[in-house]
RNA sequence: GCGGGUGUGGCGGAAUUGGCAGACGCGCUAGCCUUAGGAGCUAGUGUCACCGAUGUGCAGGUUCAAGUCCUGUCACCCGCACCA
């Protein structure tokens, strides 16, 4: 039989879309599965091949989930707000809606060619004003608990999108999305208060099953640190806080040092002796960005101010106060005390200003460089601390500051709020009204949702004021509050905020009343697995783990966390082992691999590819190892014969390939499912038949991967019904093993001969049997015999002097 | 600098967690079949002075036995980066 994988594609496609093969059930009462992919971006490119190495891992789960019994969500949406999006309207003149459908459309054909078993009857658009009704409705509630909060503050601004970055969209220092700079500007912009969650966003990493990687690198940017504010007098009889986690080393402190941005700067404009130096330093450094400033971190510079010094609080001595930009005003006070004899930062800065370094813990040399081991020191120069552990220090200072009044416990984050406004069209508008008497006003629930006006021009304005501004009609409003004339915000959220609750309207896509039921919520929740991109670790999976424990908190939702488990992919890279893309002309076009080779094939070779959590090169001569592996099983139908049973000399590697496919898929190996589907075949091509047992369990087996042949295959075998409601094969661990097997025998650790024995021989039995070996026995031949050893099933080791 | 990870044939990658290194696939070689197709089939394919030795980035160590454990070291990738 020819394998005519376009037709067959075709075939079973729109079969399984006329009967919505894959819809997940409305009973709840059946032990279900969640499996989720990233939605994507429908961008005006098309499908990558990246994106089909996600969703066929889970499809591949998702569908044996269903053969295992499961009732199985697995859906597909659309984040479809977005800069290139709105971009590519203007450049085209075509609406950023219009824009959307289009792109959205060949996304779609383009999933369905591929013949993922997504339930498409609960796609989500984002751009739907039906879904972002709620969208709007979860700020509000933010708004409410007061965690959406309008700031005056510098913010990222991209020099080309003409719009505000988050701190997570700024990758070294440029636009994550553009590349273009980034600058600092100061602009009023809506905050979320994700920081209120810092400790909840890190306390419930340890009851999800996310992979190691992704837990650390949301662990380092949250960026928790224990330490302790402490009062610092001044001559001038103002008092500042330092943050610091050595409060042990505070006898130690030779001088302090401000950040450029500091408050009382400015009130000690008349005592400070070099005011104008003070000034010029803060000018240089408010020119900088905070990437310039971190990139300079080599050569520390600053300013000693003149006519004030700091007090240190615990021997009232006398000591300088710098200001340099190596403090940020962002992070703890932006003050800190400085220990040059136990921080290299400040070790550095001593010497380049010549400074005293007291050396606090003994262990190390301080004149040599700065010594900061927490763990064997032991503390000196330090009054009543002398003698203590580093540890034992840091607890008997913080009791003596806070008996003292002079200071208490703290602990630090590195997370900051989410700037949460942007200035553009293509996105959904924030619910405020600004009323002159009343302020921010939120929109009442019943107005939502507040639709996108319908308008010819959304180009980015050069001032910093989204393109709503310009439309007055929707602008000027009413207060919702007083009646009074009043105006609409203008900026519109940033494209996280659709993604960070859309798994949420998947269990209840068309509820005009919540977001989604509380029964859809209760049964769903939570995501059983989710996999996506670890590019998304600190941005999308961080922003929607901070909704979801908001909206557990306010009871919108039955548990913590959203995801029970999160793995992530590698990227598939080009052939040249670069990433791909368009201007390095390596880009595989998915549609092309599915017209050559077919979608099963395409599926089977991005799942043999590697290791899934790695990156691959992709490589367009290994593709044909995996069609070649399809042909060979289409070909099967011609050798198939009668039986009702495996035959007994493949029984044992059916059962362990059952086992090994079964396992495999849970823990993501798919390219050594692969393998050992292909190994059985080899097995079963060389006895020259198969049987119908054996052809329904292998095509079973293979159905997750190449779903089309196998469902082709199934009708032309004449099995019952169709194989997407078979049944998963079993196997029996105790048909796993061979009767006999092939042991190596080794002499002194070399191996000197290969010998079959009964699988359950016994040891005695194997190592007389390795012995009688005549190659064996020649090596051993006048020998002591030292030591015996027999690994079951494995080799016998015979150690002779 | 800190954190995470990876080093195995010509290539992608396996190795039941201390037990026959290189499964499976690509590529390559030879032969067959076809009167050139980038098709199919069969056999071979880590390296070498081809008996046998040797081999998992490098150097040591533990062990009857090390890709796997320990110590040191090198290289590369990813994330964070003056976070006090």
């Amino acid at each position: 039989m020819k394998y005519n994988y376009t037709d067959i594609e075709k075939k079973w496609q729109q079969i399984w879309d006329d009967n919505k093969t894959f819809a997940a059930k409305n009973d709840y009462t059946l032990p279900k599965f969640y499996g989720l992919v990233e939605f994507p971006y429908p961008s005006g490119q098309g499908l990558h091949v990246g994106h089909p190495r996600s969703y066929t891992a889970i499809d591949i789960v998702a569908r044996k989930k269903r053969l295992q019994g499961f009732n199985v969500l697995y859906p597909m949406g659309w984040d479809a707000f977005g800069l290139p999006t709105e971009n590519f309207a203007i450049k085209n003149h075509i609406h950023p809606a219009e824009v959307t459908k289009m792109n959205v459309a060949n996304f779609k054909r383009q999933l369905k060619s591929l013949g993922f078993s997504f339930d498409w009857d609960r796609e989500v658009n984002t751009t739907d004003p039906d879904y972002y009704k709620w969208t709007q409705w979860i700020f509000l509630q933010l708004y409410k608990k007061g965690l959406a909060y309008k700031s005056q503050m510098a913010v990222n601004w991209c020099t080309s999108c003409k719009c505000v970055l988050a701190n997570e969209e700024v990758v070294n220092g440029v636009c994550e999305r553009c590349g273009s700079e980034v600058v600092q500007k100061e602009k009023s912009q809506w905050m979320l208060k994700i920081t209120d969650y810092a400790e909840k966003l890190l306390d419930g990493l340890e009851d999800v099953d996310f992979i190691e990687r992704v837990k650390t690198q949301q662990r380092n940017w949250i960026g928790r640190s224990y330490g302790t504010l402490v009062d610092f007098g001044t001559t001038s009889g103002d008092k500042f806080q330092v943050f610091t986690t050595r409060a042990d080393t505070l006898f130690g402190a030779t001088y302090t040092v401000l950040s450029p941005e500091h408050p009382l700067l400015d009130k000690w404009a008349d005592e400070i002796e070099n005011y104008d130096e003070v000034l010029a330093y803060k000018q240089e450094a408010a020119k900088k960005s905070d990437f310039e400033r971190t990139e300079l971190a080599k050569d520390k510079t600053g300013v000693m101010l003149k006519g004030i010094k700091a007090v240190n609080p615990v021997n009232n001595t006398e000591i300088p106060i710098f200001i340099s930009d190596y403090v940020l005003i962002s992070y703890g006070t932006g003050a800190i005390m400085a220990v040059p004899a136990h921080d290299t930062r400040d070790w550095d800065f001593a010497k380049k200003f010549d400074l005293p370094i007291i050396e606090v813990v003994a262990g190390g040399n301080v004149h040599e460089e700065a010594f900061t081991d927490c763990n064997t020191g032991v503390m000196v120069n330090s009054d009543f601390l002398n003698g203590l552990s580093v540890e034992d220090a840091k607890v008997k200072i913080q009791e003596w500051l806070k008996e003292k009044c002079l200071g208490e416990r703290k602990t630090n984050y590195k997370l900051r709020d989410w700037v949460f406004s942007r200035q553009r069209y293509w996105g959904e508008p924030i619910p405020m009204v600004y009323c002159e008497k009343c302020g921010y006003v939120p929109l009442n629930e019943s107005d939502l949702p507040l639709t996108l006006p319908n308008v010819d021009s959304y180009e980015p304005t050069d001032n910093g004021e989204s393109p709503l501004a310009k439309i007055d009609e929707w602008v000027n409003t009413t207060c919702p509050c007083c009646g009074a004339p009043a105006k609409r915000e203008t900026d519109t959220m940033p494209q996280w905020a659709g993604s960070s609750w859309y798994f949420l309207r998947y269990c209840d896509p068309n509820n005009k009343d919540a977001l989604a039921s509380k029964e859809a919520l209760e049964y769903w929740g939570p995501v059983d697995w989710y996999n996506g991109g670890m590019e998304h670790t600190t941005l999308h999976l961080l922003y929607s783990r901070f909704w979801h424990l908001f909206l557990y908190d306010i009871g919108v939702v039955p548990n913590k966390e959203p995801y029970a488990k999160r793995t992530s992919h590698g990227m598939i890279l080009g052939e040249n082992g670069e990433k791909m893309s368009k201007s390095r002309g390596n880009v595989v076009n998915p549609d092309e691999i599915i017209r050559d080779y077919g979608a099963d094939t395409m599926r089977v070779y991005e799942m043999f590819i590697g290791d899934f959590e790695k990156a691959a090169p992709w490589s367009q001569s290994s593709i044909k190892g995996s069609k070649r592996f399809l042909d060979k099983v289409f070909s099967l139908a011609d050798i198939l014969v009668d039986g009702d049973s495996y035959r007994a000399e493949i029984e044992s590697e059916i059962h362990k390939t059952i086992k090994k496919v079964t396992d495999d898929i849970e823990t993501l190996k798919m390219n050594t499912a692969i393998a050992a589907l292909m190994s059985l075949l080899n097995t079963i091509s060389a006895t020259g038949s198969i049987n119908r047992a054996e052809f329904k369990t292998f095509i079973t087996l293979l159905n997750p991967f190449a779903p089309h042949m196998t469902e082709e295959l199934w009708e032309v075998a004449g099995f019952d019904g169709m194989l997407n409601a078979a049944e998963w094969p079993q196997y029996e661990e105790a048909k796993c093993v061979d009767a006999a097997v092939e042991i190596a025998v080794q002499v002194n650790g070399k191996i000197r001969a290969r010998i079959n024995v009964a699988a359950d021989i016994d040891a005695a039995g194997a190592i007389s049997l390795a012995k009688a070996d005549s190659a064996v026995a020649a090596e051993i031949e006048g020998k002591t015999v030292i030591k015996e050893l027999y690994v079951p099933k494995r080799l016998v080791n015979i150690v002779v002097k």
